[in-house]
DNA sequence: GCTTATTTGTTACATCTGTAACCATTGAAA
DNA sequence: TTTCAATGGTTACAGATGTAACAAATAAGC
């Protein structure tokens, strides 16, 4: 009896990996060859775009990041001037981050495009493929706690 | 009429990328705290396990990594005795990778452990889920041309 | 109120990563 | 052959990352 294999292709770390970097990477063009955007950039600028107004913290929190990747982020958003500090008049160690107007109008311009890569990704699945990817990773982010819902 | 909002929780390249990192950092905790093996060189142990002896570019473009990122983990495995090289006597620019004794006993170990981390985690899932997930992921692999036939 | 613990955010350091340059070797062209 | 392109693999360098230490401010314990 030969020893027992890992056929790795077929190992889910090695296949959400995987496609979870093919997908991004490609992505990551729309918005590289565009502005220059970082990942960490992108997550920020977008997860602010989406919310209007954050703190650091709440933005690490919310897209996954760690404090430093946004601390990071942040500070390249506001030399690109797309984004401004605004202190906390009631907490001093806080600060309320915001798209600037450039920003925001970058944002509007994004939104679709992100849209459209991910309708088209979509689009090249049958229509059972397609829900039974957005289930099973749904419920996949389920039994991680990884629902938008719990963070 | 408010801009258009793109729900980050909800954009699949963000839900893949999430996924995987949770996925892949609880697993990685099997090899690196019985080990100490890093991401790179977990996959290239794995792969030589999978396929016995292989030249460091055919584990690149199997497991998806870059040359440089294979070309360190094979020289701390080696480092670690866990492989070995083999000049090819054909093409001298070749060697060929093998896991030494040593590697395969741990090649052996290991992989029940994963096999078992992947029991555990798709049995979270109901039957249907787990096969909305799989199908899923495979159709999408398929659409991307991630294939393990295909590489 | 005073001391200590926690929170927010930045930065220093070490590590990891990819790009590009590189060496050695082989293959193709002529 | 001789020359030039392509391949296998390593390494130097620059950029990105996380850990840990840090400063500043607030909250909690007493």
């Amino acid at each position: 009896m030969q020893p027992e294999i890992l056929p790795l292709e077929q190992f889910l770390p090695y296949r959400l990996n995987r496609l979870a970097e093919a997908v991004s990477r490609e992505f990551a063009k729309t918005y590289r060859d565009r502005h220059g955007l970082t990942r960490p950039e992108w997550r920020t600028f977008a997860t602010l775009g989406q919310y209007g107004s954050m703190t650091a913290t709440a933005i690490g929190t919310h897209s996954a990041m760690h404090k430093t990747k946004v601390s990071r982020a942040v500070a390249a958003l506001e030399e690109r001037k797309w984004l401004t500090r605004t202190p906390d008049p009631a907490d001093r160690r806080i600060e309320h981050l915001a798209l600037t107007k450039a920003g925001l109008t970058a944002y509007r311009e994004m939104v679709p495009l992100a849209k459209a890569f991910e309708r088209e990704l979509l689009g090249k699945l049958g229509a059972k493929e397609r829900d039974a990817l957005l289930g099973g990773l749904h419920a996949l982010q389920s039994v991680l706690s990884l629902d938008p819902s719990e963070t």
